[in-house]
DNA sequence: TGTTGTTTAGTGAAAA
DNA sequence: TTTTCACTAAACAACA
């Protein structure tokens, strides 16, 4: 059956919330973050329904924006002036889609307010980065603020859902069914540690992470330097990668630093083109870490927008085949074709990949700016009735981002025209049993978005 | 001045 | 029935 192009969407309204199409125009791009601009660019090249009453719905997608805590913005580099933020998604949103899919949503991401706190006043700084980051050992006056705000800690480790690497496992576990876990001794070239935590090791050590409190996030490997964790070069960032340093022994804080203040950290250093010197990031290996549900590891990949400058080629941004097999958030496991994984470049080894018919390349725009990751040389996957485990590759012997990304639609069903009536049912799924190539993720997502 | 971002208010549909 | 979610409208401020 051939395979529908990319705007077979047409004037239908495309089946995916504002909050999906966000986060596909985010997904699909190479550094995971995207101007207001850039998502406006994203919708209306890939949907022509939005090519109508722009205002209407660039002003829900603003309102969406801001509205939803699963979009964090990330103010500019200062190497980089122009006209507004960049946003990108919370890590721990990559689990929002229900079964990895755009078209789902499990239910509203919301973060604990104190975390959010915690976060936003992280990222602040980054609008001021010299006052501390300049500072070889600035007074914690500044970013101190966070970890002596009573609101910060403590609350946030009574929270319901703190965002921790820890809590985002628990939270994970509740939502996906059991995936036998990996032994990450079966982690290739990078001792016990995945790929991606390569990169998020290197990161951390730029950051001066690992981090001060030892308890928090276990660094058994001696080949961490002591020094490191002593001798940061940005000792001001401490208070916002460890805002809870100040619990008691009593309450000794699981794995912390959580995800969010990775970004704000990272954020920080990239905004402060601060980074040091990386010649030889020794590899650490936080053993909490293997712990981490792999939602957390994909979303770590929101960090590459940092890394620009870190030692690091591409493909540490994809999930090494074991870290990723376990995926506790199910990304392999989906019922469209667009799937968040997919979206992240995993590719999955599905065992009888359906032959890829027809595809169209990308334009231009999308191969550049917009450019998909799309590792499913074969074209298969797509087989998402089934909980298959994903297997992604080993990225040392694979060219992950060479091949073009390729976009094919599926068949659409046919939906009224008018950009902000929802003719469909949320929970009406886009049509099953589809082709769909990677590339269309831009256009396979949802509007039932039901939230985290 | 147009764009970007935040916030409040309200509606309708679906889910709990 | 209540709650949640997606959407729309609008007012407003800040910014390039
Ligand atoms: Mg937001």
């Amino acid at each position: 059956m051939p395979r529908p192009c990319r705007e077979s969407y047409g004037d239908q309204k495309p089946p995916y919330s504002y909050i999906s199409l966000t986060a596909m125009a985010i997904f699909q791009n190479h550094e995971k973050m995207c101007t207001l601009a850039d998502i406006y660019k994203f919708i209306t090249d890939n949907f022509p329904y939005y090519r109508k009453n722009t205002q209407r719905w660039q002003n829900s997608l603003r309102h969406n924006l801001s509205f939803n805590d699963c979009f964090i913005k990330i103010p500019r580099r200062p190497d980089r002036p122009g006209k507004g933020a960049y946003w990108t998604l919370h890590p721990s949103a990559m689990g929002m889609f229900e079964n990895g899919s755009f078209l789902r949503r499990r239910k509203r991401f919301k973060i604990p307010k104190p975390e959010k706190d915690a976060m936003e006043a992280g990222l602040a700084q980054i609008n001021n980065p010299l006052r501390c980051l300049d500072v070889p050992r600035c007074p914690s006056e500044t970013l101190l603020g966070a970890a002596t705000n009573p609101m910060v800690s403590p609350l946030a480790q009574q929270s319901k859902h703190p965002f921790t690497v820890e809590s985002l496992a628990a939270s994970d576990a509740k939502f996906a069914p059991a995936v036998p876990q990996v032994a990450p001794m079966s982690l290739p070239g990078l001792g016990l540690m995945p790929r991606g935590m390569h990169h998020h090791a290197s990161l951390a050590h730029r950051l001066s992470l690992p981090y001060p409190h030892s308890d928090a996030l276990s660094l058994s490997s001696p080949t961490l330097p002591n020094s490191l964790a002593h001798n940061s070069p940005y000792p001001s960032l401490a208070p916002i990668l460890h805002p809870h340093h100040q619990l008691p022994p009593t309450l000794p804080p699981p794995f912390t630093p959580s995800l969010h203040q990775f970004y704000a950290a990272a954020a920080a250093v990239a905004a402060a083109s601060l980074v040091p010197p990386v010649s030889s990031a020794p590899v650490v290996r936080p053993t909490a870490m293997h712990h981490m549900p792999n939602l957390a590891l994909a979303s770590l990949s929101v960090l590459a927008p940092f890394s620009a400058s870190l030692p690091l080629r591409p493909q540490a941004f994809q999930p090494s085949r074991t870290s990723m097999a376990s995926s506790s958030f199910n990304l392999n496991t989906t019922s469209s074709n667009y799937s968040v994984a997919r979206l992240l470049g995993y590719k999955s080894k599905s065992p009888s990949p359906p032959p890829r018919s027809t595809s169209t390349p990308l334009p231009d725009h999308m191969s550049d700016h917009h450019r998909l990751i799309d590792y499913d040389s074969d074209g298969g996957e797509d087989n998402d009735e089934e909980d298959m485990p994903i297997h992604v590759a080993d990225t040392e012997d694979e060219a992950p981002l060479s091949p073009p990304p390729r976009l094919t639609l599926e068949p659409t069903k046919a939906v009224e025209v008018t950009p902000g009536k929802r003719p469909y049912s949320p929970h009406e799924d886009s049509p099953e049993n589809h082709q769909v190539s990677s590339e269309e993720l831009l256009l396979r997502t949802s509007p039932s978005v039901r939230s985290i």
